[in-house]
DNA sequence: CTCACTGCAAAGGTTTTGCAGTGGG
DNA sequence: CCCACTGCAAAACCTTTGCAGTGAG
């Protein structure tokens, strides 16, 4: 599905910012900042707002088109990948790698289904691996 | 093991600021912020200093004595327990709840054994699960 | 047409920094 | 004694907010 598609999809305005923003995110790649899309951006259209860009951010969060990458910096990445899948982190390196495996997502999932937590119920799970790429 | 000797052990110079924040993370639970720690702390020590409490927390991390816990909000949160663990989420929530589970450790572990990753040594995993509280 | 979106600039909140003075080993 | 640590205050940094103007449906 195209980004234009993706927005009306979920009943949102298309607007040539978040069509922008949705863009940058994966062209981009490796998880960018708000910062990266930001300057990414500007070559294209030089007058869109920091505010705009955060704003957009939000509303694609929201609706499930991006995902906030969490990481040990204090500042927040962008992950236009929204499929189930991990991260690889490596001390010192700004390199989110992506990991796929669905087997791990069965067994995990078999896992949680015989063995429930007491006193919560869970929807998501995402495994944070730490190592060094080699 | 005391606090005094957590500190002694990693070769930091025990000093009551350094005390009092360990203790306090440690009192406080629920991974408390770097502002929970500071007005914990001000009871005792009403003249410690916001840049100290920084400071201290980043040093109890490099020497792994705390870990920084990282959530979708862009506010740090500090774990005194250091030992394998995973974390339970919650939208909405500022509950974070501690998991742990030997046996999925060791799932987890035998796991990647089997299937490398490749171009990635694996030091370390964290399993972020995300669901409701009941 | 209308309401949501954008641009802009200012404010907010958290974390970092620099420096002089203090104190732990 | 000396160097690392602390207190203080300012600054840096990322992100949010308010408002007037614009544009997508």
């Amino acid at each position: 599905m195209d980004i234009r598609n993706k927005l009306i999809d979920k009943g949102l305005k298309v607007t040539p910012q978040r069509m922008a923003i949705l863009e940058a995110i994966i062209e981009l790649g490796n998880h960018p900042t708000a910062e990266n899309i930001i300057s990414y951006i500007k070559k294209e259209y030089p007058n869109i707002a920091t505010g705009t860009v955060y704003k957009v951010l939000a509303v694609l969060v929201d609706n499930n088109l991006v995902r906030k990458v969490v990481t040990d910096k204090d500042i927040s990445r962008y992950d236009g990948f929204t499929e189930r899948h991990h991260h690889l982190h490596s001390p010192g390196s700004d390199v989110i790698g992506d990991y796929i495996d669905k087997e791990l997502d069965e067994m995990l999932e078999a896992y949680f289904k015989k063995k429930k937590l007491p006193g919560f119920k869970i929807d998501n799970f995402t495994l944070h691996i730490n190592g060094r790429f080699n």
